[in-house]
DNA sequence: AAAATATAGTTTACATATAAACTATATGCA
DNA sequence: TGCATATAGTTTATATGTAAACTATATTTT
């Protein structure tokens, strides 16, 4: 009802109930998670890169050469989604679609030279704002806070 | 580089970078809320919700009668996208615009009976769904989640 | 080989989302 | 009072995002 630091003119509840924390912690993941997105996607629009595209581009920078399926199984979104992401990126030059040559109905994904330029321009700026925003916790909350986050993903 | 319980066929590096596991930390974060996310719109579906849509009546649940731009800074959205998000909610007789009597410039939101009831149906299956999702961790564990995301969003 | 089925990518219709320009009303100040 | 400025909501242009239908190519099955 209040966070733990807002003024309050009441009682404290002695304890939340169990299922009240839990759903507010899912609220809380989701607000964290909004508030960094939009932190960092501030600083990519300054290099005039989308989250979604830098997403791609730093995909493709270890997963050179995947089809479009793939790359969306990587991005967790649907194929449909990454054809306008690559229509994109290619008109900006920075990925290019090369035929598969041993299947017909594929793309085998790249970044052209202009893409990994950018790349690497983007990549230390953005690794540093996640790096900032993580220092408000020492090593060990980190870690912690890795793996039941990854707890969580896995139970689904 | 990999994950932890993933097959390995060649020596694990003793620990990993810290900075290395503090961008990983921010990519499960964002791996995970994905995840979460689109089982809990999966399940809203099946009531003919959106995500957002439901997000609006959720909050105007404990808010009736914000304005529109203390809807958006509640939603942490912008007001543009308010907009249209009450226009399709109002043409399915969910919420109304108000006119604020002191103020000709803005409006007050409410619920409509419809509106109250869609939420009253829709609130406790997706309560149980986040609850189902987090019960794999422990209350414990629960409640340190909850306290480092706060954490991460307060340095912001 | 021919027909049935599956798969990769595209298209379409729609719902979000943003930033920035625009409109109408309030407010502050000279 | 009357002008300057600020604020609430809308509109516009653009970028994501989904689900579902569609096209073209592979694969499987008979």
């Amino acid at each position: 009802m209040h966070d733990s630091d807002s003024p309050r003119f009441y009682p404290l509840p002695v304890h939340e109930e169990p299922e009240a924390v839990r759903l507010r912690t899912w609220v809380q993941l989701a607000r964290t998670f909004y508030r960094i997105e939009q932190s960092i996607s501030a600083r990519l629009a300054e290099k005039e890169l989308t989250m979604a595209q830098f997403d791609v581009l730093a995909t493709l920078r270890y997963s050179e050469g995947v089809t479009q399926k793939e790359l969306a199984e990587l991005l967790l979104v649907t194929k449909g989604n990454v054809v306008g992401l690559l229509d994109r990126l290619q008109k900006l030059d920075l990925v290019e679609r090369r035929a598969d040559p041993d299947d017909g109905r594929a793309n085998r994904i790249h970044l052209t030279a202009r893409g990994r330029r950018k790349l690497e321009s983007v990549l230390p700026v953005h690794d540093r704002l996640v790096l900032r925003t993580l220092d408000c916790l020492d090593q060990q909350e980190v870690g912690t806070l890795r793996r039941l986050l990854k707890s969580l993903e896995q139970a689904l």
